[in-house]
DNA sequence: TGTACATCAGTGAACGCGCGTTCACTGATGTAC
DNA sequence: TGTACATCAGTGAACGCGCGTTCACTGATGTAC
């Protein structure tokens, strides 16, 4: 029985998804279980698998929207910008926004085991985001082409930049980042991940 | 028993330390158990209680030694070169190089939340790398002063650009780059590294 | 050199727990006629 | 409009499993005299 007394739940596909990211951000992808997920969601601990099978399947959905939702957020801080530079730096804090709002979820998506990259779902979402991730390098130097090892080494450093900042800084560091708060910590931001571009 | 017939074993401590990362390897921190790692080292599963407490104080342990290696790594890279920008793209491929050879205990040292970072021991191990890396950057400018704002977002920038380089790589993104083997990566990965660099 | 004794390191049985999975079930929904 | 029936969504009891922790124990080691 659902928790307001219906014997249906109506849209429980949904409400376990965002059970499932609640469940995820507090406890860790290490502690995160099926059985938690249910119980918040107010519904028998056997109810997902009419959803999602088994764990990976939820944790594989959950993960594919998040995807989704990244690159939305990465949108939303681009349009504000004309420039291939600023939008650039946009698409970095927009990367920044979403790691620290969602360290878990994040994490999830980057660096777990536990999700099924052969799902088609999933797989279309991530590439989404690395496609954009690559039209705006490109962008910034001028329509180079693929084969150009420049813009491919430039690619893979500013990518590597903005994803370690994220990472260290969903872990607390360095500290002296951390300790900044609102403008300044953006100012800062900004400075250092317009160093993963070639000279203006 | 020990495995080898003796009742006492001689040196516990080092050998579920040596099991507890093959453990880590091949599980992931995810399904890492006290009981696995003793079973591994051939000994009761309540063994390990009488030197590390509890999982966390194993896992503790496991990764200010992992502090130590790292160093070690790093440092033997940069013994081969005397020029601050070499010594500098030396440390970072030893980073590259520790995180890709143990994955695992790379993503424990720095993205895991089961480490009691209260243990002095790991703090210190801890420390002695983030002042390497420090020392590092600043010797690439010809040793600019603490409060020299340049010279900090060039260290945060340095940094995350490497670690975002090793935490992609063990993902096996970017795909072009976990493509190229032996020497052609490590000329792509100088080229990355390099670029965290002011111009020479 | 030998004995007595304290301390230490590891044993193995037992505990309670939360987990994923299975399964027969039942209430709700939607469709055919 | 009403009835019959198939399908779907969620239930709840049961299972076996591996986990961390506890505890009385015992074999090994080292030290005092």
């Amino acid at each position: 029985m659902a928790s307001d007394g219906r014997y249906h739940h109506g849209d429980l596909r949904a409400a376990l998804l965002r059970e499932a990211e609640a469940e995820l951000e507090e406890k860790g992808v290490e502690a995160f279980s099926l059985r938690g997920v249910a119980k918040r969601a107010g519904v028998s601990h056997a109810a997902p698998a009419h959803h999602f099978g088994d764990t990976a399947g939820l944790l594989t959905a959950l993960a594919a929207e998040g995807f989704a939702r990244f690159l939305a957020v990465k949108e939303a801080r681009m349009a504000q910008e004309s420039e291939p530079r600023g939008r650039f730096i946009a698409a970095g804090l927009g990367y920044l926004d979403f790691a620290l709002a969602h360290p878990a979820l994040f994490r999830l998506m980057f660096a777990s085991a536990r999700l099924d990259w052969t799902d088609p779902a999933l797989c279309a979402a991530g590439e989404a985001v690395f496609d954009l991730l690559g039209a705006n390098v490109l962008a910034t130097r001028g329509a180079a082409p693929d084969e150009d090892e420049t813009a491919r080494l430039d690619l893979v450093a500013a990518w590597a930049m903005v994803h370690g900042l994220a990472e260290l800084m969903i872990a607390g560091r360095p500290a002296a980042l951390m300790a900044l708060r609102g403008d300044e910590r953006e100012a800062a931001l900004r400075g250092i991940i317009g160093r993963a571009l070639p000279p203006q």
